[in-house]
DNA sequence: TTTATATGCCTAGCTAATCTACATATACGG
DNA sequence: CCGTATATGTAGATTAGCTAGGCATATAAA
């Protein structure tokens, strides 16, 4: 009802997840917490949103998971990127300069 | 089925079509054409996308329309912004730099 | 001791945005 | 007369992300 009050750009969860994961192997809670770190917490993924993005990433082929142990010793699924995935992150990494650009172009166009 | 094939960035058509009319009044049609113009084809609005999202535009009270003559003689509906548009307008660009920055930086981290 | 907070995983169900694919109509150039 | 560009629209499907819950453990605070 609220008329979309999203902590996220829409469709940018992916590309984030895959970079975060292409600076070293990572669980889940881990990977949402760097995204608030690095950006200041102005994006913020939900849990909702985390984990079914992390299973559509591993199910597509271009995340690897393995069960280990978190520095705070207790279980966690980390994920890992597989070539495809690095692959991935490169074209989207690409596709986001490519139109953020084009947004930003013309939000800055003058009459 | 075929993995999101997006012609824009998802959450981006609304502010794009509030800053398109803050240039001057101008129809759909033209809407899309300026778009597509000024992103260099990068970024292109679908006629499914982009009516739904002017009906609900002016439903917020962003947009009006008003039947005119187009440059071509023929009818067309102008949009124009609203006081309340161009606030909407500003709080989305700024919103859009905030998030946009913030995705760049991660996206820019080196490990 | 009980309770709150942080860590860690997950799903169900909803909403909203965008896409594809269609339908309609006029103007114009060949 | 036919194709293309202009111009508006809807229906239906998909999909992402959200809210709101559930489960479990560890630690700090009360």
């Amino acid at each position: 009802m609220d008329a979309q009050k999203s902590d996220l750009l829409q469709g940018t969860l992916d590309v984030l997840i895959l970079k975060i994961v292409a600076l070293g192997p990572l669980h889940g809670y881990g990977i949402a917490q760097r995204i608030r770190q690095i950006s200041k917490a102005v994006l913020q993924v939900q849990q909702g949103s985390l984990y079914p993005a992390l299973h559509r990433l591993e199910k597509r082929g271009w995340l690897r998971a393995e069960w280990g142990e978190a520095e705070t010793g207790r279980e966690a699924k980390f994920y890992s990127l597989t070539k495809v995935g690095r692959k991935q992150l490169e074209s989207e990494t690409a596709n986001w300069d490519r139109l953020s650009e084009a947004v930003t172009m013309i939000l800055r166009t003058a009459e």
